[in-house]
DNA sequence: AGCACGCCGACT
DNA sequence: GTCGGCGTGCTC
C-alpha cells in the first residue's frame, strides 16, 4: 500500500509541508503526482494537490484518513508542473500551495461548499415551523442545501440554522467543489439509419412528431444537439426524450467548447521570406532546436525589425519538431491583431491564455492544451504555465516589461521561469525586445559570472525592414514654450504637426505619460492636500463620479467644494488626465476625431478592441491614451507620435526611472512610420537634458544602457546586485521597528558566515548587506505602518533561504505580536 | 486560513 | 446558570 502525499490548499507558513492520506482502493491507480484531491483536514475539507507518494514504512503518522476523492480524471498538473511549483516557492518564498494554484486556471480552483439538511427522525414544532419563515420547508424536502445560499434566502434564520445543527436536527457535510463545471450540450446520437426508418414504421401512427424527428435523423445520420434538432423539427425535446426512452436513439451530455474566437475568419499565412539579417537571427535559434539543446537568446531588434516573424518561423521548427511553444505577450498588447497573426499561422493549433477572457473560456483554452489539441500556447503572465508536455520553445515578447512580474504572491517574474522551465524541457528561450531590460543586456553582451544571472546569447536585428528609417524625434523644452508665452497644453511644434497630419488624413497617436501624475487636489489658499484617512496616500480626483478616491483601499468621499482645513473656495484639482487633454484637444483643433484610450474607456470586456479597430479602419484621427498606446500596436496611417509629459515618472524615487522612461519612449516612438509614410516623434518635457530623453532622438539604446549600467554599477543596484525587500505592517509603530530590528540583526549574523563581496566599489563590503528598517515609501496602508528592510546582495548568494531561515527563528514571536511579514524577491517597483 | 476548544464577562 | 467574546493551537 502506497500513500499519497498531498499539500492541502491552506496558505499559510505552518501547513507549507505535505500530509499523508491513504488511498483508497477505488482510487488506486488514478492518484498521480499533480492530481487534484479533496481531503479532510480537521474538522473540513479541503482540495490539495498530490506531490508524491510514502511507502507505508515510511509514515510517522499513525491515524492516516483517506483521500475522499479525486477531482479530475486527468491530473491538471504534470510532475514538471510540480517540480517547477517548489522551485517558485523557495526562490519567491512562498507557500507551495500558492504557487501550485497559480498554475491552475481559476474554474480549478476548488472551494469547499458546506451543505445543511435535516437529520433523519429529527422532529420540528409547528411553533417552530413557522418560525423559521419557509426555511425549514425547504429543508424537510430531504435534499442537502448550500449554507451559502441559505443563509442569502433567509438572513434572518442564522441563528436557528446555528441552534438546530447544535442540536443535531440537522447535519452538516462539505463537499469540494470546482468553482466552474465544464460547459455541456445535450446531443443525440442516432442509431444507423434502416434501424431508425424501422422505428419509425413501428411507431403508432398518432406520433406524428417523433417520427418526423426519425425522418431527419435519418436523413442526416450525424450527432445533432437536441435543441438544433428540436428547432429543425418544430417540436420539443419532450419528443426527442420519448424516442430515447424507446431507446432509439441517446441523449450524452457532451462538453462544448466555447471558442472566443468561434466564427472569425484568420486568412492563412505562409512564411513570409526573411531579410537576410531576419535569417542571421533565426539561424542560431533553429540550430539550438534542432541540436535539442537548453538555450537562452535575446533577440535585441528595434522596433519594425521584424522580430514576429521570427518568433513565427523559430515555432513552426519547433513543431516540425514534434515540441510544443509557448508566446508571452504582455497582457496590454495581447490585441487581436497579434493574436491574428499566430492564428493565421497556425491555425487550430494556437490556445490563447489572457484575461479578458471569461473564467470559462479560459478553462476551454487550457483544456486544449492539456489534452494535446494546441501545441502552440499565446499569453499573458501566466500561460508560462501552460500545461504542455514536451515544449520546444518559448518566446517572451518585449521581455522588458514590468507586467511580467506578478506584484501578488506568488511574486514571480515570468522571465526567470521561463527560463528554469526550458531548462527542465531541455528547451530553447527567445526574450525579445527593442529596448531590452538593463538586466537582461547585461547578463546577453557582458556575461558577468558573479551575478545569478542566466548566461544568453546576444543576437541582434539593427535595422527596420526594407529600410525603412527610424522615426525623426524632435524634443520640445516646455519652459521655453511657457517663457515664450505659450501657456497651452500642446507646443507649437506639436500642435503645427497635429494641423498638418489633420491635413493630410494621416493619423497621431499621443501618449500621456501618468506615471507619477496622479491628479491630486490641493488647496491653493493653504496647501491642504486630500489624503486617505487610512492609508498616507493622497486621494485621486474622478471627475465622472464627483468624488476623491484612494486607489490603494478603495476609501472614498465627495468632492469638496472649499477646503476642509481653511474653508477657502481655492481648492484645485491638479494634475493632467487623459480627460482634460481630450477637451483641450477638441478646442484647439475643431472638428477632431479622438479616440480616448485609458482605464475608464476599456474596462468593458472587448472595448479595447473596439477602439483600435475603430482607430485602425481610420474613423478617428487620433488615438490618446496613457502606457497602453504604447504597446506593440502597428496602424500604417500613424506619421506622428506626440509624447506629453515624457519626464513625468523620473521624479519617483525608484532607481529603474529612467530606464523605464527611456523604454516608454522608445517603444511609443516605434509607433510612428513603420509602413510607406515616414513618421516623427515630438517629446514635451520640462527636462530636455535628462539622458532618458536624449537618447531616444539617435535612437540610442547601446549608449544609454551602457552609461546607465556604470551608474548601476557604482552605486551598487542591479544587474551589479540583486534586491530583496521585506516589508513589514502593523498598527503599532514601537512593535515594527523592534520586529524589523530583529530581522535586520539575524540577517547580518547570517551575512557573515557568507563571505565577502568580489568587485562592488561601494560600502558594504559583505555579500548580503541588510538596508534599514526604515519607513516604507507607503507609510500607511489600510490603518496598518509599515516598514521595510531591503537585502542587497551577491547574485550567487541565495538569499531566499537566508531570508526564509531568519523569518523561521523569528517565526513564534512574530505570530504572536501580529506583525505581518510580506517579501518580495527581485522587487521591481521601488514603489 | 478556518475551526474548535477553552477560559472570561454580561445577560435571559 | 448560558451565550458569545477572541486568544491559542492543530490540521495527515
Amino acid at each position: 500500500m502506497t500513500v499519497a502525499r498531498v499539500i492541502v490548499d491552506v496558505p499559510s507558513r505552518d501547513t507549507d509541508r505535505t500530509f499523508d492520506y491513504l488511498i483508497p482502493d477505488r482510487l488506486t491507480g488514478w492518484v498521480e503526482i499533480g492530481s487534484r484531491v479533496a481531503v479532510p483536514f480537521g474538522p473540513r475539507k479541503l482540495q490539495g494537490i498530490v506531490t508524491g507518494f510514502a511507502a507505508d514504512a515510511e509514515v510517522e503518522y499513525a491515524k492516516l484518513k483517506p483521500i475522499e476523492d479525486l477531482l479530475d480524471a486527468i491530473p491538471p498538473l504534470s510532475p514538471e508542473l510540480v517540480e517547477l511549483g517548489v522551485w517558485i516557492s523557495k526562490r519567491w518564498l512562498c507557500p507551495l500551495t500558492i504557487a501550485l494554484q497559480a498554475m491552475l486556471p481559476a474554474a480549478l480552483k476548488g472551494r469547499s461548499e458546506k451543505y445543511v439538511f435535516a437529520a433523519s427522525g429529527a422532529q420540528w414544532s409547528e411553533e417552530e415551523t413557522a418560525q423559521s419563515g419557509g426555511l425549514l420547508l425547504a429543508l424537510k424536502k430531504g435534499k442537502p442545501l448550500k449554507l451559502t445560499s441559505l443563509l442569502q434566502q433567509y438572513p434572518e434564520q442564522g441563528q436557528l440554522l446555528k441552534r438546530w445543527l447544535r442540536q443535531g436536527k440537522l447535519e452538516e457535510r462539505q463537499r469540494v467543489e470546482d468553482q466552474l463545471s465544464v460547459k455541456t450540450v445535450l446531443t443525440v446520437f442516432p442509431s444507423d439509419s434502416p434501424t431508425l426508418w424501422q422505428a419509425s414504421e413501428e411507431l403508432p401512427a398518432r406520433a406524428h412528431k417523433q417520427k418526423e424527428v426519425l425522418r431527419y435523423l435519418a436523413e442526416n445520420n450525424e450527432p445533432v444537439t437536441v435543441i438544433k434538432l428540436a428547432e429543425e423539427v418544430a417540436t420539443t425535446t419532450s419528443t426527442i426524450r420519448a424516442l430515447e426512452d424507446r431507446g432509439w436513439i441517446s441523449i450524452q451530455a457532451i462538453t462544448e467548447d466555447r471558442d472566443p474566437y468561434a466564427g472569425r475568419e484568420f486568412p492563412a499565412s505562409s512564411p513570409m521570406t526573411l531579410t537576410p539579417a531576419q535569417a542571421s537571427v533565426l539561424a542560431p535559434i533553429q540550430k539550438a532546436l534542432d541540436d535539442n539543446i537548453h538555450e537562452t537568446f535575446l533577440l535585441h531588434g528595434v522596433t519594425g525589425s521584424g522580430k514576429t516573424e521570427v518568433y513565427l518561423q523559430a515555432i513552426q521548427r519547433c513543431l516540425e519538431m514534434g515540441r510544443e511553444a509557448i508566446v508571452l505577450v504582455p497582457e496590454i498588447a495581447l490585441t487581436p491583431q497579434m493574436v491574428e497573426r499566430f492564428k493565421s499561422r497556425f491555425g487550430a493549433r494556437v490556445a490563447v491564455l489572457h484575461s479578458r477572457l471569461s473564467q470559462g473560456e479560459r478553462y476551454d483554452e487550457w483544456r486544449k492544451i492539456r489534452e494535446g489539441r494546441a501545441q502552440v500556447a499565446v499569453g499573458a503572465r501566466s500561460a508560462i504555465f501552460a500545461p504542455f508536455a514536451s515544449i520546444g520553445l518559448i518566446v517572451i515578447d518585449e521581455e522588458h516589461e514590468t507586467s511580467y512580474k506578478q506584484e501578488e504572491s506568488p511574486k514571480y517574474h515570468a522571465r526567470d521561469v521561463a527560463v528554469e522551465r526550458a531548462r527542465l524541457h531541455g528547451a530553447v528561450v527567445v526574450l525579445g525586445s527593442a529596448t531590452p531590460a538593463l538586466e537582461t543586456y547585461e547578463a546577453a553582451v557582458h556575461r558577468r559570472h558573479d551575478t545569478d544571472n542566466v548566461q544568453m546569447k546576444y543576437i541582434e536585428l539593427p535595422e527596420r525592414v526594407a529600410n525603412r528609417p527610424l522615426p525623426g524625434v524632435e524634443i520640445v523644452d516646455m519652459r521655453e514654450e511657457l517663457r515664450l508665452g505659450n501657456r497651452a497644453m500642446f507646443s507649437r511644434s506639436l500642435a503645427d504637426a497635429i494641423r498638418d497630419r489633420l491635413a493630410k488624413n494621416e493619423q497621431i497617436v499621443l501618449l500621456l505619460n501618468r506615471r507619477g501624475y496622479a491628479t491630486f487636489v490641493m488647496c491653493r489658499s493653504c496647501g491642504y492636500t486630500a489624503a486617505c484617512p487610512h492609508c498616507e496616500i493622497s486621494l485621486t480626483h474622478h471627475k465622472g463620479s464627483q468624488n476623491l478616491r484612494c486607489h490603494y483601499c478603495g476609501y472614498s468621499e465627495s468632492e469638496p467644494k472649499t477646503c476642509p482645513s481653511c474653508e477657502s473656495p481655492h481648492i484645485r484639482f491638479f494634475g493632467t488626465g487623459t480627460q482634460k487633454v481630450e477637451e483641450s484637444l477638441a478646442e484647439t483643433f475643431p472638428g477632431i476625431r479622438v479616440i480616448r484610450m485609458d482605464v475608464d474607456t476599456t474596462t468593458e470586456k472587448g472595448s479595447h478592441e473596439k477602439w483600435l479597430t475603430e482607430f485602425r479602419e481610420r474613423r478617428a484621427d487620433l488615438l490618446l491614451g496613457t502606457q497602453m498606446v504604447a504597446k506593440g500596436l502597428d496602424f500604417p496611417f500613424v506619421t506622428l507620435v506626440g509624447v506629453l509629459a515624457a519626464d513625468s515618472a523620473l521624479r519617483l524615487p525608484d532607481f529603474r526611472a529612467s530606464e523605464r522612461t527611456f523604454q516608454l519612449l522608445t517603444q511609443v516612438a516605434g509607433r510612428a512610420g513603420r509602413h510607406e509614410l515616414p513618421g516623427e516623434v515630438i517629446i514635451q518635457t520640462y527636462d530636455p537634458e535628462h539622458e532618458s530623453i536624449t537618447s531616444v532622438q539617435g535612437h540610442d539604446y547601446k549608449g544609454f544602457v551602457e552609461r546607465a549600467l556604470t551608474l548601476r554599477r557604482q552605486l551598487g543596484y542591479p544587474p551589479y546586485s540583486r534586491l530583496l525587500s521585506v516589508t513589514f505592517s502593523h498598527e503599532s509603530v514601537p512593535m515594527l521597528l523592534s520586529t524589523g530590528e530583529r530581522f535586520a540583526t539575524g540577517m547580518r549574523e547570517k551575512s557573515a558566515a557568507l563571505g565577502v563581496r568580489r568587485d562592488f566599489d561601494h560600502g558594504g563590503g559583505t555579500a548580503l548587506e541588510v538596508l534599514g528598517p526604515v519607513s516604507s515609501p507607503i507609510a500607511r496602508l489600510k490603518d496598518r505602518y509599515r516598514f521595510q528592510c531591503m537585502v542587497k546582495y551577491r547574485g550567487d548568494v541565495d538569499a531566499s533561504l537566508v531570508t526564509a531561515q531568519v523569518l523561521e527563528e523569528m517565526g513564534d514571536a512574530v505570530k504572536r505580536n501580529g506583525v505581518q511579514i510580506s517579501v518580495d524577491v527581485d522587487p521591481q517597483m521601488m514603489l
